[in-house]
DNA sequence: TCCGACTTGGCAAGCGCTTGCCATCCTCGC
DNA sequence: GCGAGGATGGCAAGCGCTTGCCAAGTCGGA
C-alpha cells in the first residue's frame, strides 16, 4: 500500500559502477561526464527505471522542475486556454504545473504567489491586480512573467491592446458604422486602461466601466439604446454575450440594429446565436511564449516583453450600418 | 536577486530555546509537546517569520501538501469549476494544486498520474478512459479519488447519472413530449454508459454516440429531424450547443419544434439564445466532496463513494410539444 | 621524454526537516 | 514516602540529491 521501493541515485551508481556524484552529473550536466560513462549510466537509468526524486532535487540544488500560474478565473476559457498550453509545454520539459485562482482579488493573488513561490522555480501570473512591486516582492527572488499586463522592467507577454481596439473599429467603420461605443473593463486591469487610452485617441464613445461579466454586459443594454450606438466593442467575450442577451431581451435583432464584437475569441464566440464576431486574443500564444520567457528568465536571460497580435474573427454578430 | 534568506526550524528553535525536533513536533504533532513550551515555539515562529520548506518536509516525512487534479479539458469550464473549488479548499488547509490536462486520452492521462504522483500526497482524478486499475498503478500507491466514474473499491465522486437522465426525461415528458432522444456521449465515458443504460431501460430512444463537442451536436440535427424527435438531451451543454446551433441552421424554431436539454449547466448555458435548459451537474459540490474524501483517505479512512444529485435547471430551450 | 593543462570522476558536506529512541522529570496511587 | 508509568524534550540518523574541491589520468607540444 505505501510506496513501491523507489530506485535511487545510489542505485543507479552501483549498477553503473561509478559514484553518485557522477550520475547526478550526467543527469543534469550534459557534457561534464566522458560520453562511454554516461552511457553506461543512462543504461543503467534506464535498466533500474530512475526517476529523480524532486524534493531531493530541491533541498540539494534549489530546482524544483515546477511553475505556477495565477489566474483571475480558471472558469473563464481564456484563462483556462492559457493554462492548459502553459500545461502541455511544461509537460515536454517534464515539469509540473500549479495553478492558484486569484478570483481577480489582490490579496489573494499576492498571496498565492507568496505561498507558491518557494516551491516553483517561476510564475506565470495572468492579469494582475495588485502593483507589480508588491508580486515581486512576493514572489521572493523567482523569475515572474507577467500576462496581460505590463511595468518597467519586468518581463511580460501581453496581447497589443491599442490593436485589440484599432482592429474592431475598423471592421465597424468599414461596415458603415459611425455610432461605435467600447465597453471599458475595470480600471483596475491595465488591458482595460490601455483600450480606454486608445479609444479616447480614436474619438470613440466609451461605455462603462462594467464588470467583465454577462451580467455587466447585460446592464449595457439601455446606454447602448440610448446613445443610439449601432456598434458596440466589448470588453471581452463574456461581456458581449450579455449585450446579446440584452438585445434580445428588447428585441432588437443582431447585427441588423446593433452590431457587437466580443474580444479574447474563446471557443463558446462561436457557439452563440448570433455566432460572434470578436477579436482573438491569442491565449494559445500567449501560454506558450509566456512559459518560453519564462524559460529564457530561468536561463539567465533578462527580462522582455513580447506582445502578440490581436486577430478579427469575423463571425455574424456585426453586419452593415443600419 | 536570489532567495531572501528563510528561517528554519533551528532558528525558530535557537529563539525558543529548545531543540529544533521540538519545533517539528509543535508544527506537526499537536499536542505531543508541553502547552506552555508549545506557545513559546509559535512565538519564535512568529517572530522570524518561519515557513516550512516542503521539500525538506517531503524528503524527511513523506509529506508534499500538495494535490494534483487530472481533468480531460480544462477549457471545459464544468472542470474549471471543479479545479476551481479544489484549488479553494486546498487553500484553506494551506496545500497547492497540481493541475494536469489529459486531452481525454488514457496515455496522458497515465503519464499524468505516474509523473505527479511522487510529489502529491494524492491525486484527484476527472472522468478517467484509462483503466483504474492503470490508474491506480500509476499513482504507486497514493490515494486517489474518482470523479463521475466508479469502480469496485475505489474512493470516487459522481453525479448520479441515471438521475441525470431520469430528471430529463421526466421534464420532457412534463411537456407531453412523447418523441424524445438522448445523445449517447463516447462509450469510453463511464457516465455516458450509465446513461444509456438507464435510457434503455426507459425505452427512450439514443443518438450517436457523437463526440461531446459542438460539433457533435450540429452534426446530429440530421438524426433528429430524420427521427421526428420533439425533444433531445444532451450528453453535455456544448453538445447542446451544437444541436441548437444546427436547429438554428435548419430553421427549426426552438422550443416551438424543438426541445432540447443540456448536461452540466456550465455558466455559458445561460447565455445562449434561446438559455439552455439542462441539468446541473453540481460541478463546485463535486470538487468540494473530491477535496474532502481525498482528505479522508488522508486520514486513514477507507475508500467511499460520495453520489450527488443532479438538478432541473428549467430555461427556454424546452417548451410544450408541438 | 617531460611538463603543464585539461578531463574525468570520487569524495563528502550539507540542503531543512521528521522521527525513533532515550533520559529526565513529574504525577499518582498505594 | 516510594515506585511505576506517563509526559516531555533532547539527540542524531537519515531522506536523496547537488556540487565544490581535489586527485588521478590523459594528451600534446617542445
Amino acid at each position: 500500500m505505501t510506496n513501491r521501493d523507489t530506485a535511487t541515485l545510489d542505485d543507479v551508481a552501483r549498477r553503473a559502477g561509478v559514484h553518485p556524484g557522477t550520475v547526478s552529473r550526467v543527469l543534469t550536466r550534459p557534457g561534464r561526464v566522458n560520453e562511454k560513462t554516461a552511457a553506461r549510466v543512462q543504461a543503467a537509468v534506464a535498466a533500474v527505471g530512475y526517476r529523480p526524486n524532486l524534493a531531493a532535487r530541491q533541498l540539494a540544488g534549489g530546482k524544483t522542475s515546477r511553475v505556477a500560474v495565477i489566474v483571475p478565473d480558471i472558469t473563464n476559457p481564456y484563462f483556462a486556454e492559457i493554462v492548459q498550453e502553459v500545461q502541455l509545454g511544461a509537460r515536454d520539459r517534464s515539469e509540473a504545473v500549479l495553478v492558484a485562482d486569484s478570483r481577480q482579488a489582490a490579496p489573494d493573488e499576492l498571496s498565492a504567489v507568496e505561498s507558491l513561490s518557494p516551491n516553483v522555480d517561476g510564475l506565470i501570473v495572468c492579469s494582475p491586480v495588485a502593483a507589480l512591486a508588491m508580486v515581486r516582492d512576493a514572489a521572493d527572488g523567482k523569475p515572474v512573467v507577467y500576462v496581460n499586463r505590463r511595468g518597467r522592467n519586468v518581463a511580460a507577454v501581453h496581447v497589443d491592446q491599442g490593436a485589440v481596439v484599432t482592429v474592431a473599429v475598423a471592421h465597424l467603420r468599414s461596415l458603415g458604422h459611425d455610432r461605435i461605443a467600447i465597453v471599458r473593463g475595470p480600471s483596475a486591469f491595465w488591458s482595460a486602461e490601455q483600450r480606454s487610452r486608445l479609444a479616447g485617441k480614436l474619438g470613440v464613445a466609451q461605455l462603462g466601466p462594467v464588470s467583465p461579466t454577462y451580467e455587466g454586459g447585460l446592464a449595457l443594454i439601455d446606454e447602448i439604446v440610448d446613445g443610439a450606438f449601432t456598434a458596440v466593442a466589448t470588453f471581452n467575450d463574456v461581456t458581449a454575450f450579455g449585450v446579446l442577451g440584452g438585445a434580445t431581451a428588447r428585441g432588437i435583432r443582431v447585427p441588423d440594429e446593433l452590431s457587437v464584437i466580443g474580444s479574447d475569441n474563446i471557443p463558446f464566440s462561436a457557439m452563440t446565436n448570433p455566432p460572434l464576431t470578436t477579436v482573438d486574443g491569442r491565449a494559445r500564444q500567449v501560454g506558450r511564449a509566456a512559459l518560453d520567457l519564462l524559460g529564457s528568465l530561468l536561463a539567465g536571460d533578462s527580462p522582455r516583453v513580447v506582445v502578440v497580435d490581436p486577430a478579427m474573427v469575423t463571425r455574424s454578430s456585426t453586419g452593415v450600418a443600419s
